[in-house]
DNA sequence: TTTGTTATGTTGGCCACGCCAACATTGGCC
DNA sequence: GGCCAATGTTGGCGTGGCCAACATAACAAA
């Protein structure tokens, strides 16, 4: 549990910089989601969450296509998904037409595993956005979606 | 240097909520940071540079009090400090008035560093925040501070 | 058809940042 | 004098994000 230990003072020329509010404001976001994964217990990360995540909604993958479109590198994808595996959280197959090739579906359960994850990190949200007003928390998000269209256009290649 | 690899897709659920446009706003920023530490050599990080930017600050300090001030835990002041002074940007002297406490001070070169670096992560600013407007700009930061101001309170007490 | 080349999954490693525990040592307090 | 708190240090752990190397499988070019 990353527990936020704010600095006391901050330097002035750190303080006011965008960097440094980014920072912190993600320190402040995921020490808050990582409490939210920990209180659930069995072990589960983000990463986890994401490949849930990705193939309810995406349907079976190949760990390559997972890895691609979760920005999850190979390697880690293999690795969480045998941690999700061994719950049977998901189901990991040889794909009869490419037999290099893993068909990874979700199981039922994983689905109803998503489902309360959901619900924490929905309930996270509320959390980390609670010193805004519904107009601020508005702006906010769209701020930061101008600021990331640059690179999703570019990844999109 | 993280080279920022953000997904292709990313499931619907995800992709809107705050924590996630939170973590990847910090990965680009904390990515083109990195690469800023990285074109300039010397292996300096954004410890080193919290510290240095402490010290000339607040002025000579003891490990402990530069741990409190920046949020650096103990340990790592330690590790960084040493590799700060090998470097020859501070110094670590023994307080006469308690010997197992250190005086830390930054020396010329040290400052001289830490004025670079500002130049290079002042740069760094205007990457991270081109896509926004001016007035945009102003917002985001606002935002962030408001965001923020709670724990900034709950620390100073 | 044989010879590269590319894609896939896996293992194992590395780094930054943020933490924590334990320890010896020093100083202050009672 | 004896206890407690603070200090600096060592060593360790976890997460997220990477990369390299490898065997294997599929594919493309020759």
């Amino acid at each position: 549990m990353p527990t936020d230990h704010p600095p006391s003072r901050t330097p002035a020329r750190i303080k006011d910089r965008p960097t440094w509010l980014i920072s912190r404001t993600f320190a402040r976001s995921s020490g808050l989601l990582a409490a939210g994964f920990e209180s659930y217990g069995r072990g589960l990360r983000s990463y986890h969450y994401r490949l849930l995540a990705a193939l309810d909604e995406w349907g079976p993958a190949s760990q390559a296509d997972l890895g691609r479109g979760t920005g999850i590198d190979r390697s880690d994808v293999t690795a969480v998904l045998s941690e999700l595996e061994s719950l049977r959280l998901v189901e990991r197959s040889v794909d009869p037409d490419h037999r290099r090739r893993n068909i990874v579906t979700i199981t039922p359960a994983g689905v109803e595993q998503l489902l309360e994850l959901d619900n924490v990190i929905d309930g996270i949200q509320e959390q980390v956005l609670k010193p805004l007003t519904n107009a601020q928390r508005r702006q906010f998000i769209a701020l930061m979606m101008k600021l990331l269209a640059a690179e999703d256009e570019s990844s999109k290649g």
